[in-house]
DNA sequence: TGACGTCAAGATCCG
DNA sequence: CGGATCTTGACGTCA
């Protein structure tokens, strides 16, 4: 259960099938995990439903909630076979979970479905957070809005709960506005903080946000209330607080807020899109970026929770970048969800990483993900449009109907003759690999990106 | 009063 | 009728 790779020791992660002694060193090793939030990029199975206000009858609700949950328990399955162990919950899960617009006892109706994605999510040492969002807010001076966001936590609360996780498994909050008034504003959470239940407070922890709170002040209210805070470093370099040092020393600081009863200490993290307005997300988290900042922080035995625009993406690519159970085998598996998209947009890249992975006794994930973002970012030409295609066609020919194969043909004529890109191309041969259940093909980003 | 952010539902248009 | 594209919804704060 434990290897040595170069002078390294690198431990396993707890799983249900290990020995005691395992789980002891599991107690004792510094483990990070590294996760993303809601919802996942290409993986069949977990899309989320919701509905509007007018529709969410008891029957449309009872629908949408079974195919959420459906969709959680796939995408927690994903996480355990792609080694993410860290993950946020949509507060969408439940539509309209907070409010009377949904009476339903959703937490006995689907109860053996939930405690079975929470067995799985204990199992697999798994750890899950839920984020309210924005609108959720304890400090506003108008009452009812105040009721509302009480509500919203017992909601959240609630869903933990039903999953049977521990308080480790917490809810972030933000602060909430300013209405003129810091002091009293602030003095308006602590009071409000004070009076909510005992299970909420368990799970509650603070974020700094970009426009009112930052670190400074949400370690300040963190330390009065006793609950942990929360580092975004994005949200701290749009709105950081007079006092300026690096982010390893913020984190450091928060990591006294964190009590045992806590688990690890958590940080949000996430990258400034260049083309975007400030605070916008990337696509992707750029890998260099990223293992600086990893480096600064190694060792505090910390959570990372990435926030991204292409999510499972992202987190398998730092996963894979920082691990200590380094196998090539990780990189195949990504490598095989990459190929046909890389071979459509950069061709050239498509053959440098076949060479790349061929030595089985290395393990290049930093140069591996270098050369996908670098293909990414190409436009695909026709040709290799084209090209792609007939290598995913390849797949179905020896089964393809005779209408198929004409279509197919009527698509290869249209990506030849018109400027059009290859999107219709595309959902034909998904609608192809659905058909002929090829699930290796139904995995390929080729399809999603 | 609209922007902010976020995602899918809902609405509408096209062939 | 199916698919593609545009608009709406649900939330609270702040300019």
């Amino acid at each position: 259960m434990k290897y040595n790779r170069g002078n390294k020791l690198v431990l396993w992660r707890r799983t249900e099938n290990e020995c005691c002694f395992c789980k002891f060193l599991f107690e004792v090793a510094v483990v990070m995990s590294i996760g993303y939030a809601c919802l996942s990029v290409g993986v069949p199975g977990t899309d989320f439903k919701s509905c509007v206000m007018k529709n969410a009858g008891e029957e449309r609700l009872r629908d949408v909630i079974a195919q959420n949950l459906s969709a959680l328990e796939n995408l927690i399955e994903y996480n355990i076979r792609n080694h993410i162990y860290l993950f946020r919950i949509s507060s969408d899960i439940i539509p309209f979970g907070s409010s009377p617009v949904n009476s339903l006892a959703w937490w006995d109706l689907f109860e053996p479905s939930l405690t079975r994605i929470g067995a799985r999510i204990h199992a697999a040492g798994m750890r899950v957070s839920m984020h309210p969002g924005q609108y959720t807010i304890l400090n506003s001076p108008t009452q009812e809005v105040v009721a509302r966001a009480v509500e919203d936590l017992r909601y959240h609360t609630r869903f933990l709960g039903a999953l049977h996780t521990g308080p480790e498994n917490k809810i972030i909050l933000h602060i909430g506005g300013i209405y003129g008034n810091k002091d009293e504003a602030v003095q308006r959470f602590i009071d409000e903080y004070q009076k909510l239940d005992d299970d909420i407070k368990l799970r509650l922890v603070l974020e700094n946000d970009e426009r009112s709170y930052h670190i400074c002040d949400v370690l300040d209210i963190a330390r009065q209330i006793g609950a942990p805070a929360v580092f975004d470093n994005l949200h701290h370099a749009i709105h950081p607080c007079s006092v300026d040092l690096p982010d390893s020393d913020w984190i450091h600081a928060c990591a006294g807020t964190w009590k045992d009863q806590d688990g690890r200490q958590k940080i949000h993290y996430s990258q400034q899109s260049p083309d975007k307005r400030r605070g916008a997300h990337t696509d992707s988290i750029r890998i260099d970026e990223f293992l600086s900042f990893y480096q600064n922080i190694h060792g505090g035995n910390i959570d990372i929770m990435l926030e991204v625009k292409d999510k499972n993406l992202s987190a398998v690519k730092c996963i894979n970048c920082t691990t200590g159970a380094a196998r090539m085998a990780y990189l195949e598996l990504d490598w095989s969800r990459y190929k046909y998209l890389i071979l459509e947009k950069a061709p050239g890249v498509y053959h440098q990483i076949r060479e790349l992975l061929k030595d089985r006794d290395s393990y290049p994930a930093v140069e591996f993900y270098h050369l996908v973002e670098f293909a990414l970012k190409e436009e695909a030409a026709k040709g290799n449009q084209i090209n792609a295609a007939l290598h995913v066609w390849g797949y179905f020919k020896k089964f393809a109907s005779e209408n198929e194969k004409k279509l197919c043909m009527r698509h290869l004529q249209k990506l030849e003759t018109q400027k059009d890109d290859s999107a219709g191309f595309k959902r034909f041969l998904l609608r192809l690999a659905q058909k002929y259940d090829q699930k290796y093909l139904l995995d390929s980003l080729y399809f999603y990106l």
